[in-house]
DNA sequence: TGGACGTACCGAACAGTGTTCACTATGGCA
DNA sequence: TGCCATAGTGAACACTGTTCGGTACGTCCA
């Protein structure tokens, strides 16, 4: 069985092994992965997988690639619900709290800090710059509405980091177990939008409440 | 060269190693690393390392747990500044900061989340233990001094998490270049201490003035 | 002084890894 | 029908962590 495949044909075949490549992920982690194994789930051998992706590296920087996507996806569908502004920030925390513990190993080969980060391929820098681009986009529509003041990049980031950084150390058991995530993810939120909130805001009472 | 080492040298030992495999790991990674090179700067063969340690898991343990001790001490020594509370706090900002870009390899040996984190030595989950009363006790004492308001364990992992997150992001390039780390910091920081500043404060108007 | 013993370290080996390369067999095209 | 490009193979290379038998040497005891 070998002739000529079609240009979809490959990119299907190249999605195929990005989604067993990212099963063998979950279970083994990045190093824990190995392309013999792939390649066997896909009733091959290692060296086949070559026709495909250059390296290693290469097949783990399409799949991490693959997973930014479906994150900025859950994002952008948040950012759709209805309701006002408010509503659609709480909207995006959830969204991003709620894809970063049902798709753990995803969320980690999105964020994972590696040394070797330098040649990242166009396709996940790409996603990279699409996820960071939702994740200000709806304080900057804050801050333009007059709900928060303050430089819109300047809350946004802290607003992102302290998301990350709580699933981050959620992830890692680093977080009081008698204190429930969304409780910690919400005062968070709270004390970043009483921080930033715009003295005339017609909703900063109701939704962000005295923390207490 | 082989008689009878005592206890202490079995330390000291076991210390160098710890020390040329932080080396290796700060330039080539945890997994670049490897048992060969590290006993060969040792001017030993790889078999050497496992009478000192058990495999190269637990070496890494052992160096991260070196490396979670080393931050701590850099915290304590923060937190024994002069200065009032909010001086103190943010000293630690400070010194939190300056550990992770004077350190990265140790700051991310640290914090690097993996999927294999079952098994964590005793010495490590008690320097992981360490760090996290360092890093919530001066929150306690200033909402006990009546300086900031809100259950302290939440401002404590709100300004861990966005200090935590704010270095991740940085690190990972994930931060817009045009903003310096030190103004997000502080500017979160301040959002955060403004969302939980007690309203009487005498402190708050000065050290934590209107962002913008 | 001389032997025995235990230990610090070595060298070779094993199974596994990513990667390469010569090769085969198989379908489409002329 | 025969050619040829190609999808996939299998063996090999260099590397990894790890194990195990062996070696040489300092110390202790006779």
């Amino acid at each position: 069985m070998a002739v000529l495949l079609t240009k979809e044909q490959v990119a299907d075949v190249r999605q195929k092994i990005r989604e067993v490549a990212e099963r063998h992920i979950a279970r083994d982690g990045p190093h824990g992965a190995s392309m013999r194994a792939i390649a066997a789930e896909m009733g091959w051998t290692a060296a086949s997988l070559y026709r495909y992706y250059a390296s290693k590296a290469d097949l783990l920087d399409a799949t991490r690639a693959a997973a930014y996507e479906r994150f900025s996806d859950c994002i952008e569908a948040a950012g759709r619900s209805g309701g006002d502004l408010w509503d659609k920030s709480r909207a995006i925390g959830d969204a991003y709290a709620d894809f970063a513990f049902r798709e753990p190993a995803a969320y980690q080969l999105i964020f994972a800090f590696e040394q070797d980060e330098k040649d990242k391929s166009a396709d996940l820098l790409a996603a990279q710059a699409r996820a960071a681009d939702l994740m200000t986009r709806y304080v900057r529509e804050m801050v333009e509405a007059g709900l928060l003041e303050g430089e819109p990049a300047e809350i946004a980031h802290a607003y992102w980091a302290v998301l990350h950084g709580l699933v981050v150390l959620q992830m890692a058991g680093k977080l009081d177990p008698a204190l429930p995530f969304d409780t910690l993810r919400h005062s968070a939120a709270r004390l970043i939008t009483r921080g930033a909130r715009a003295s005339g805001a017609a909703h900063a009472a109701r939704r962000a409440p005295s923390s207490s």
